[in-house]
DNA sequence: AGTTACATACATCCGTGTATGTATTTCCAG
DNA sequence: CTGGAAATACATACACGGATGTATGTAACT
């Protein structure tokens, strides 16, 4: 019963996308390729026809899908009218409205943080890891270049500014998502947001 | 070969001990029981004397080690002659300073954070976010009373507060145990909170 | 015809849980 | 205080399922 080309890529997808919830709804480790392969309506024979092995399904779950890290780099604009740092504040509230309203994007994100593993999937965590330093340092860049046209007050400096930005994004998202999704994220994430970037600017909130 | 009641407890803190590090290096699911008995230099059947199985010993596990959310309402004094605020600053700061010089610290956040199993491990999870719950709840009646004092200053309120507070200390820890623990926790840790503080009060820093 | 895209069947191992063995201790009667 | 029974603190051995990986079959596509 072999399926045209296109067909294929249809069921690799379709793994991919019942792996995608299975992780996220029991984990990593304990989800089971029978399992995905049942939730994909296929067996695993063809798991293992697409994917070498567990791991590198993993691997091409993050490569394929969209990542939230990617996402704040590509809504932070070059040349928004409030400078760099306007641009950040903008895009981090985007951001958060984004996650809240797609699922795709929260499992991927729970999958990131709350993987396990560190040795087994050492190829994982090194994907994992570097990606986030790329994004990191990019972030460093845009607080730099929002110090050096003076939009950061002292005693804020380019360092603690960033740094104080990138906790308070994880821990914010690690919150809603491990614990149920309690609080509306895109509203009570942008207002502290808000109140942070003004307390950036030294001045009174708008 | 049976042990005198002291040394039966010397073996069964052993395992606890051996399990940590093992939990911590390789996490949670990945870690088998045999592994942990080799590491504490006995039998699996001393395990299973000790404890009912694997869920078990992680729960023990947790029971026993030093939380660092227990930490932080530990060091939370009542009376700081810098009223409800002060004292939440002093707490945060001596917390990350406890917890960057103690790896045993380190390891057990290490696992709360990043805990897989939401299924298979359903006891341990209830365990751990009631206890979150818990510790939340208490900070935010701190922000509240600090905000009855006028410590805290417009725009921001005790709710705000209170999660920039949370959202930032998750935040911070996480990246740092998660990722090497690449730079100094207790200076830059200490840093931002301050600048952070400051921003609550509204006014210029110290 | 040869390759693709799977399904099926099988071998194997690994981890768990449990049952059993056993040397000590502890406890208690005498 | 002492001898022995019972309980303790494990080690060892075993049974079992479950997951992985691989080998093989096979029908459709190219």
């Amino acid at each position: 019963m072999r399926r045209t080309k296109a067909e294929a890529e249809e069921t690799r997808r379709g793994i991919l996308s019942a792996a995608e919830r299975l992780f996220h709804a029991k984990g990593l480790a304990s989800t089971t390729l029978e399992e995905i392969a049942a939730e994909a309506g296929v067996t695993r024979g063809a798991v293992y026809w697409h994917f070498a092995n567990k791991a590198d399904l993993i691997l091409a779950l993050f490569e394929d899908a969209p990542l939230f890290h990617e996402d704040l780099l590509a809504l932070l604009s070059d040349d928004d009218p409030a400078g760099p740092l306007g641009a950040l504040e903008a895009m981090v509230i985007a951001a958060l409205a984004r996650l809240a309203t797609d699922e795709r994007r929260q499992r991927i994100y729970s999958m990131v943080a709350l993987c396990d593993h560190p040795e087994l999937m050492s190829r994982v965590m090194e994907h994992k890891t570097s990606m986030m330093d790329a994004v990191r340092l990019q972030l460093s860049v845009a607080f730099v270049k929002a110090a050096d046209r003076g939009q950061i007050a002292a005693p804020w400096t380019a360092t603690t500014a960033a740094d104080a930005f990138d906790w308070l994004l994880h821990g914010v998202i690690s919150d809603w998502l491990k614990f149920g999704r309690r609080f509306d994220l895109a509203h009570r994430g942008a207002e502290v947001f808000r109140l942070q970037f003004s307390c950036f600017r030294g001045g009174a909130p708008a």
